[in-house]
Parts: structure tokens; C-alpha cells; sequence
DNA sequence: AGTTTCATGAGAATCATTATCAATTAGGCG
DNA sequence: CGCCTAATTGATAATGATTCTCATGAAACT
């Protein structure tokens, strides 16, 4: 047996292509954004490179009524604040929520505890240029 | 102008069904449930009563990695500790992640917060049963 | 009971996602 | 450097969930 992961052009030119942007991205978003910019990638392949990068922890997966979006994140755990508007994604550290959760978990008796947190609403730049 | 949500012999039918049961389940779930036990709805049906239910906040809408889930909850603002294994769910509050999510918003500029914030693991019965 | 309007259901349409499979390419090795 | 092998790609088809269409049936109101 040989290599395991290759590193080809398509996989550079997504992850290139995650790191430009702070947004979340659906496969078929990356895919039109990618042939936009004149890089011919299919959409088969960005959906598996995608599905790949988010099983080997390199980028965040986040499952939202849009569907399975992505983005390039610090490798720590953290959480995000999203805007509603324009999709502007701030990572969060929340020690108060992680202790929350495990002491949640201890009280009932749940093993193996994963959680998830979002926090959406409107950035002060979308709220000047929309609510008023 | 007339009357507004009628009460029919389906979404009775769907809105008990969703009372006997503490998991989410998707249109799916419940279409099939229902029609096991000899109640025919249609699968449109089901996927606009539940949306419409939801809409109006009587049930709780989970989107996950098997799509739109729903449950009958509690009116009040909460959140979910899943079992990963069978599903069962235990309503929970969680006061210091409100605080925390107020005051991450107001530490952003961020209006109109809204967060979603669920723990899923592996309850005691089934970490008993499938664990060891 | 009559009427008006909304809800239902059967089926078709849509749309994202995944599978199939032949052709291509990355990487290691001689 | 050029070959070999296995992994990757891409075009297309298949799948599957969700939504739409529209004729029929059932609530609510009088």
C-alpha cells in the first residue's frame, strides 16, 4: 500500500478556495464560485472533497436548513456567531457553555457528549444597511 | 375574512401521535407511523402540517443529518440532551448559555439574536446495552 | 342544509446528493 | 526519467426527500 490522501489540483483549488472566505459554503455553492472563477471542478468531486476535509476534521461542518455547508476554522473547538444577512461568521470560545454541557451530561448519565452551538442574529453592518 | 388553522381529523391525528412519543421525528417518521397503525394520511400532508405546526410554535423543529425533525415540547425556550443510540430526549434549560449568548450579541453589535444549542451522547440504558 | 374556503391526496415535478464506471493523474520506484 | 498502480476525477444516471398542481372532500359559518 502506498499513499493515502493525494493532493491534487481540484483539492487545492477548494482549499484555496475555503481559506478566502468567512463564510459557510454549501458544496454547490464552492462548485459555482469555483467555475465562476474560471476553475473547472465537478460537482461530484466537490461534494467528496468536501465530506473528505470535514471527516478528517479540517474544516467545520455545520447542518442548517440550506443543507451541509462548510468553512476552513481553527483546529480548536469553538463555536460560531453567524449573521442572518450576510453569512459573516465570528468563531467563539465558550468555556461557560462547555461546562454547562459536561455538567449536563454527568447529571443524567449520558457518555460520549457532543454539542453543538450557533448564535445567529444581525451584524452592526447589516443592521445599518437594512433596518434603518 | 374567515377562520384561519381548522382543525381537521389529520392534523389531530399527527398532532396526538407527536404527543405519545418524546423523540424527534421526520415527516417520514411520522408518516409511516401513523399509516402502521391505521391512520392514512397523505405524505404532503404530513410535511405541511408539521412545517405549519412548527411555524406557529407548536412544535419544535430540529434540522440534523436526517433532515427536518419535529417533537412536541415544552412552550417555553429550552434545549435538547439527544441519546445518539435511541433517540430518547430530555428537555433542558439553560440559563448560563442564555446569559452567554447575550453577552457575546451585545459584545459583537449582533441584534436579534436567536441560538440553537443542542447535546447529544449515549444515555445510561444504552450505553448499558450496547457499551459493555 | 347551503355556501365558501381551506385542507387533502394522488401523482408529477424539483432539487440536492450519491452512485457508477471509464478515463485520467499523482506518486513511488526501478 | 519514464513506468506502474491505485486513487481521483468527471459525465451521467440513479436515488430520495421535499414541494407543487389541481381536482375532490371536508370545516366553519349562516
Amino acid at each position: 500500500m502506498t499513499g493515502e490522501i493525494r493532493r491534487t489540483r481540484q483539492r487545492t483549488h477548494i482549499w484555496d478556495y475555503l481559506g478566502g472566505t468567512a463564510e459557510f459554503l454549501t458544496a454547490q455553492q464552492v462548485h459555482d464560485r469555483l467555475r465562476a472563477g474560471g476553475t473547472p471542478v465537478s460537482l461530484p468531486t466537490v461534494y467528496r472533497t468536501l465530506a473528505a476535509m470535514a471527516e478528517a476534521g479540517e474544516v467545520d461542518q455545520l447542518v442548517g436548513e440550506d443543507g451541509t455547508a462548510y468553512r476552513r476554522c481553527s483546529p480548536h473547538h469553538h463555536h460560531h456567531l453567524i449573521c442572518r444577512v450576510c453569512g459573516r461568521t465570528i468563531e467563539l470560545t465558550a468555556d461557560p457553555v462547555e461546562a454547562w454541557a459536561a455538567e449536563v451530561a454527568r447529571a443524567h448519565g449520558f457518555t460520549g457528549i457532543t454539542h453543538v452551538t450557533e448564535i445567529s442574529g444581525t451584524c452592526p453592518a447589516c443592521s445599518a444597511s437594512t433596518g434603518l
